[in-house]
DNA sequence: GTGATTTTTTGACCCAGGTCAAAAATCAGG
DNA sequence: CCTGATTTTTGACCTGGGTCAAAAAATCAC
């Protein structure tokens, strides 16, 4: 039998930065929908506006964006987090950014108009959101350090260890993407040892 | 006559998110203290936890940290915009950044005990830090981009264009590290034009 | 103003990693 | 389990920008 409704991952999830009471559980639980994608699927295109973020319970999706048409990956989402193409979700304005699933992968959906409802019920909602937020900005901030002063390899051990949960399940192009490198040199890295 | 009291510009920052109620206004005139710092002065130290946060009213004031003993440049604040330690503030942490004024700089201050407070008792703050921790997002987005993908020269420009207001009041040693090209190499490029 | 210190520029040299091309390996659909 | 498509690897070559060193210019302190 399938998850069909909230689970206890996604509800913790929302407790490592606030209680949650029992009528905010609720009212989630009314308004996250349970959505299974198959591989390959693109759940998010440039061309509209953002209207939903899904929490993935299982499997792994890609943000990425076409630069002189070929595909650049901005990032990695995994299990237990929030995707959404972020400026285009948080501002309903048009942003470069698709996403698609590299595998599999199931998830539980909210809509902005659902997320604006909970900010305006449920002040807690906006502390979340403030608090998780700030977790993500730290990553950001390590990111852009690590781009401008390591080399090809060095991007790539650090790659292997923030992600280590997934850097063996994503084609070797979208790595080399996402850390701004050559595929041939990626390549190169990883047979040297 | 100096100001010694918030302005007109902070109470505007802040209505670019939030409205801003009397008994709020009240609330942050009480908390929000002026402060003006000489050039060169150190406002915080990565060796203690960063427990205020500057609005810049006039002035300019860098935030750096120390790798291979070389201060590397992390951003540049200048008017009407809020700095500080991000993770050291926001989650009271150690973390490696410094704070330094290149310029005499004047500025409001608010502590991280009467923040909490604020976040405490009136949500719309909370909701205020959720949507400008937003804009401040998508910049470090772009800039993540801009990292990857752009020669020295590009980087430069780019520099030039999203900091037209103060390029030209920064020494170059500290643009080279914040753009993560070496300083001879920028000093070329300034050169060809 | 003047000497000391810091910052910027210029020159010479070199290498990490980019580009282009083609072979090898892997994958996906019938 | 084949076959065409996609992905990865390997080779040859080249250049943007790094490093080191020293001169020139700007800034500071007294």
């Amino acid at each position: 039998m399938s998850k069909t409704a909230p689970t206890d991952e996604l509800f913790l999830h929302f407790e490592k930065y606030i209680p949650l009471s029992n009528t905010l559980k609720k009212e989630l639980a009314d308004r996250i929908v349970f959505k299974s994608f198959k591989k390959g699927e693109i759940i998010h295109d440039a061309n509209t506006i953002c209207t939903k973020s899904y929490f993935i319970q299982n499997g792994l999706m890609r943000t990425y964006f076409i630069k002189d048409g070929k595909e650049i990956t901005e990032y990695f989402s995994a299990e237990n987090e929030w995707v959404n193409s972020p400026r285009s979700f948080m501002q309903q304005q048009l942003d470069i950014y698709y996403i698609d699933t590299l595998e599999p992968t199931d998830c539980f959906c909210l809509n902005v108009k659902d997320l604006v409802f909970l900010f305006d019920n449920f002040p807690e909602m906006e502390r979340y959101a403030r608090l998780s937020m700030g977790t993500v900005f730290g990553h950001y901030m390590d990111r852009i350090t690590s781009m401008r002063f390591t080399t090809a390899k060095e991007k790539y051990n650090h790659f292997c260890e923030t992600y280590s949960a997934i850097y063996h399940r994503v084609p070797l192009g979208m790595v080399s993407s996402y850390l701004g490198i050559a595929q041939e040199t990626l390549s190169r890295i990883r047979a040297e040892k």
